[in-house]
DNA sequence: TTGTGTTTTATTGCCTCC
DNA sequence: GGAGGCAATAAAACACAA
């Protein structure tokens, strides 16, 4: 015999008997059915008998270092044959049977941690040995304890999942912004460069001065197409245009100066326009012009171009002050 | 039947608590 | 120091497709 221990028929010593009544085959029956009638007061069932049985196979003392010390026997496996196959074998794992497994459950339904006297009890009434109980026990909890993390997982999971699409709505909604703001803030910049070109223009009207110093120390180089052409648009174009730029004039082939004085194009330049925004767009501009101090977007009705005698493409300038323009360009 | 993947039972070693 | 818990792991039992 392995181990030279005794196989013992259990330690509750009842009769297998009522088990048939309370335990049907239940082989692959769900173990978290209701098992109501496993802990019907005073009659606990106990697990011997003819369906169980409970080997000691340590014989170097059951310490838990070595080998299992019992082993249970289960008469689902076959009879006298397989039961004398089995005591000569050297000890094998047998699985709890289904009875057993779903009082196990049941009992670690109502409490996960075993204290010694519950471990006995179970282990009498199972006819199994304390340890094994402790064991399976032991096992529960770690399989339990996998799947709370399963269940935690997939909760965070969810919730990553939620804050990635709010980050990435974000980042869209954010970008969307930044190109407003680009929008506005050339807009802006046009509005600004009008408003001192307008200034000037009134200023040098006023002087009747000869302009020593151009308008362009306050404008950088590259603005002056800008600006010029700012101012141009508040008035008719087509005027401006012949006002301003002699077809002779070198200037006037600049590459720039003509694209840009494009009929087809000219709405793109003097002025935002308008079919090119969104509404959300449109929306926008109109609260920021409403939202900015009156200078930076100054309402057209506002700035006074009623002089029809001033071409403000010129600035107040003579069309022919071709240092003021060839310093233009 | 067999190979393979999964589940269950059990061991081992380490740690904590009393 | 012993008891008990846990993580890691071994190994048997089981399920299942080919």
């Amino acid at each position: 015999m392995a181990g030279g221990r005794v196989y013992s028929s259990g330690t509750g010593g009842n009769s297998g008997s009522n088990l048939s009544v309370l335990f049907q085959n239940q082989k692959g029956a769900c173990a978290s059915e209701p098992l109501d009638s496993l802990f019907l007061s005073g009659s606990s069932p106990s697990f011997l008998g003819s369906r169980s049985m409970v080997s000691f196979a340590d014989v170097r003392g059951g310490n838990g270092s070595n080998r299992p010390f019992f082993r249970t026997y289960d008469h689902d496996d076959n009879g006298d044959e397989d039961l004398e196959d089995y005591f000569h074998q050297p000890e094998k794992k047998r699985r709890l049977s289904a009875d057993q497994v779903q009082f196990l459950e049941k009992s670690f339904e109502v409490e996960n941690k075993l204290e010694p006297d519950r471990k006995v009890q179970l282990a009498k009434e199972l006819g199994l040995q304390p340890r094994q109980v402790a064991i399976w026990f032991q096992n529960r909890r770690a399989r339990w304890k996998t799947k709370q993390m399963e269940k935690e997982y997939e909760v965070l999971q969810d919730s990553y999942n939620s804050l990635k699409d709010d980050y990435e709505n974000l980042l869209k909604e954010k970008d969307k912004l930044k190109a407003q703001v680009v929008v506005l803030q050339d807009k802006l910049l046009l509005r600004e460069k009008e408003k001192e070109i307008s200034e000037l223009s009134d200023t040098n009207k006023l002087s009747q001065e000869p302009l020593q110093k151009p308008v362009a120390e306050s404008v950088s180089e590259g603005e002056v197409s800008k600006v010029s052409i700012v101012a141009c648009k508040q008035e008719d174009m087509s005027s401006a245009k012949s006002d301003i730029f002699d077809s002779d004039s070198p200037h006037y082939t600049d590459g720039v100066h003509s694209a840009l004085l494009e009929p087809g194009d000219s709405s793109n330049v003097f002025e935002p326009d308008q079919s090119d925004l969104s509404q959300d767009e449109e929306d926008n501009l109109n609260l920021s012009k409403s939202l900015l101090p009156a200078y930076i977007f100054p309402k057209l009705e506002d700035v006074d171009y009623s002089d029809p005698s001033e071409n403000s493409c010129n600035f107040g300038f003579p069309a022919d002050d071709h240092a003021f323009w060839s310093w233009s360009y």
